[in-house]
DNA sequence: AGATATTCCTGGAGGC
DNA sequence: TGCCTCCAGGAATATC
C-alpha cells in the first residue's frame, strides 16, 4: 500500500540511522525485484557516505557523496525493517551503516524496484521524467489545465502518475471523498470556465493535500503488508472514510448514504454517492 | 483518447 | 491445516 505518505513515513524513518553514515556493507540476496539491480550497485554503495533522503512522488531517494542516488520504489508490498534481529522471508537487499546498523529491504510480491542514478541523469531518468507534479505543488489552474477536455473518470485521472504524482488507490478514494466529488465524474467537467466547475477543482487540489498531510501525520496506512521502517504500524487506516468501508454508513454528518464499491479500472473504487458528486 | 485486459509475484481470506 | 478462487497498496504494456 506503499502510497505517497507511506513513502515519506518510510524516508522520516530511515533518516536517523542512514544520513550522514558511512555504507560499509551491502548484500544482495537475489539480482532484481521489479527491474534487475544495477549491476555494480554494491560496489558503487561500499564505502560511499550518505548525504541526504528525500521523495518524489512514491519514489524514495538516498543520496550518497559519490554522486548517486539510491531509488527505491515500495510497489505494492514493501517495506524497510530497521535492525532486524535476524534475516526473514523476502528480505532481498541489505545495507550496514559505520555504526554496524543493519536495514534490510523487505518484499513479499516483489513489485519494488532499486536503482541507482547518477545527479546528472536524474531529471531524465525514465521513471522521473514522466512524473507530474507533487500533490504539494499542484495548484487549482495547473490541475484544471491537465483535466480540461478529457473524459476519463476522475479517479482514474488521480491515479495517473503524469497528472499528479503520489496518489494511490487509497489516497484518491480518500481525497474525492473529502472534495464531495463522484470519482465517476468526467474529470473534463471539473476545469470548465463556470464558477462552480472550477471551485470543485479547487476543493479537490486542497482535499489532496489535506488527506496525505493527515495521512503523513498519523504514520502512513497498514493494511496488509505496511509497516514503518522502525516495525511499528501507521494509524491512518483507523482514519478512512470510505476506503474500505463498503455498505457503512457514509460518514458525513447529515448525508445518511451509504458506502458504495464499484471497479473501475479494475481496481475498487469505494465512494458515497449520496454526497458525491 | 480512452477503456480494458494482462503481466510481474506472494499471501491472506473465504468457500467447500 | 487441504484445495481452489479471488483479491490486494503499483505500474508498464498491449489491444481494440
Amino acid at each position: 500500500m506503499p502510497e505517497l505518505p507511506e513513502v515519506e513515513t518510510t524516508i522520516r524513518g530511515l533518516a536517523p540511522f542512514l544520513d550522514g553514515q558511512r555504507l560499509t556493507a551491502v548484500t544482495t540476496f537475489r539480482p532484481d525485484l521489479r527491474r534487475p539491480f544495477p549491476a555494480d550497485l554494491a560496489q558503487r554503495l561500499t564505502g560511499a557516505t550518505v548525504t541526504g533522503l528525500s521523495r518524489r512522488a512514491k519514489y524514495g531517494i538516498v543520496s550518497t557523496d559519490r554522486d548517486d542516488h539510491m531509488i527505491f520504489h515500495l510497489g505494492m508490498s514493501g517495506r524497510w525493517r530497521i535492525a532486524p534481529s535476524e534475516i526473514e522471508k523476502h528480505d532481498h537487499f541489505i545495507l550496514e551503516t559505520e555504526e554496524a546498523t543493519v536495514l534490510a529491504l523487505n518484499d513479499a510480491r516483489r513489485f519494488a524496484s532499486l536503482d541507482l542514478v547518477e545527479t546528472d541523469d536524474l531529471a531524465n531518468w525514465p521513471p522521473f521524467a514522466a512524473l507530474g507534479p507533487e500533490p504539494f505543488d499542484l495548484d487549482a489552474h495547473r490541475l484544471k489545465a491537465a483535466l480540461a477536455g478529457r473524459k476519463a473518470a476522475i479517479k482514474l485521472l488521480l491515479l495517473d502518475q503524469r497528472i499528479v504524482a503520489g496518489l494511490g488507490n487509497i489516497y484518491a478514494c480518500e481525497a474525492l471523498f473529502r472534495a464531495r466529488i463522484s470519482p465517476k465524474r468526467l474529470a473534463g467537467t471539473l476545469a470548465t470556465k463556470t464558477g462552480k466547475a472550477t471551485q470543485k477543482t479547487k476543493a479537490l487540489v486542497d482535499s489532496v493535500k489535506a488527506v496525505l498531510e493527515d495521512a503523513i501525520k498519523s504514520g502512513g496506512s497498514s493494511l496488509r503488508d505496511y509497516k514503518r521502517a522502525d516495525g511499528s504500524l501507521g494509524e491512518f487506516q483507523h482514519r478512512f472514510k470510505v476506503y474500505g468501508r463498503e455498505g457503512k454508513p457514509c460518514a458525513r454528518k447529515g448525508c445518511g448514504g451509504t458506502v458504495r464499491r464499484i471497479v473501475q479500472g479494475g481496481r475498487s473504487t469505494f465512494y458515497c454517492p449520496t454526497c458525491q458528486r
